[in-house]
DNA sequence: AAAGATTGACGATTCAATCTTA
DNA sequence: TAAGATTGAATCGTCAATCTTT
């Protein structure tokens, strides 16, 4: 197809998805082990935590969270048995369900947030430069937006540093 | 922690969950539609045809595809009733049992490797510069083997080119 | 006793169908 | 009729226990 053989494309897919592998499972692992919480879970109340009055729309969250409806659902279904969000009626559309942050909930991911901060710098920014570490983010970014997918994240407070 | 804050490094570690989970399921999906086997299925029929004699022991493969033995076992099992590869008992060793590609298998391994490459082409190498591929192989593979990964892929014949 | 593989019970995710509201 | 969300059935993967062979 190309003059350098396939094998090289595929090594980059390869090496793509047991990189994400490998650092999704030992950081999922940490935050399992040091804060007691899914990574899953972690994911929701974090951009619970960075949104507007802490609260989103389903439909938005099973979107950043490349999830399925059903798969957000049954997702907030656990979370809110744990007592972590509720749910609420939207109010200027009924057909709509915000998950909201709870008091416990927020408390929870203050508590969880260092532990997954740490726990990212161990398993992927601690090997990278600088340099590697924006080239990458750059060619990441690249793929998302070139892929019909979007590089949403509300922006956390440390940001403004 | 570092004076570039944290939100830099989450923004890698979310273009990385995003990118690896938009791209693997554009190149699944195409996978399916054009040649109607999962991307599961491609990966041990790919792993098995570039293993000596077409055949390596469970445990290998597991490995291979970061898979656990029980999930590698129900994956063959699938296979297996598909007919694509064939179990047999580890003549040195009977405790192992070897999965073994089919005819049929490996028909089916070389109708499906060309839409498994024009999609990573697709949805991955088409978007970057080859300093860009370089740079993100050399990067991914750091993380790979900084986290106690092996970055394994047996050489594609396509290589040698 | 330990290694390789499989099985049963379970958790998590998806698709299709359903229910409610716009 | 369509959009937002949920539910039932099915798929896929994991952990712990089991079986066989070393």
């Amino acid at each position: 197809m190309n003059h350098h053989g396939q094998g090289s494309n595929v090594r980059l897919w390869v090496a793509l998805m047991q990189a994400q592998g490998t650092i999704a499972a030992r950081a999922s692992d940490r935050l399992e082990r040091e804060a007691g919480i899914p990574l899953a879970w972690h994911d929701v109340l974090a951009r619970l935590s960075f949104a507007p009055e802490g609260k989103m729309r389903m439909q938005e969250l099973a979107d950043a969270l490349n999830l399925s409806r059903s798969g957000l659902t049954r997702l907030c279904d656990r979370i809110e048995q744990a007592g972590l969000i509720v749910r609420a009626s939207c109010p200027s559309d009924r057909r709509g369900v915000h998950a909201v942050l709870t008091e416990e909930g927020s408390r929870k991911f203050n508590e969880a947030a260092p532990v997954f901060y740490a726990a990212v710098e161990e398993v992927l920014t601690a090997h990278l430069s600088e340099r590697e570490q924006a080239a990458m983010r750059r060619a990441l970014t690249k793929l998302i937006e070139a892929n019909g997918g979007h590089m949403c994240w509300s922006l956390p407070v440390e940001e403004a540093v």
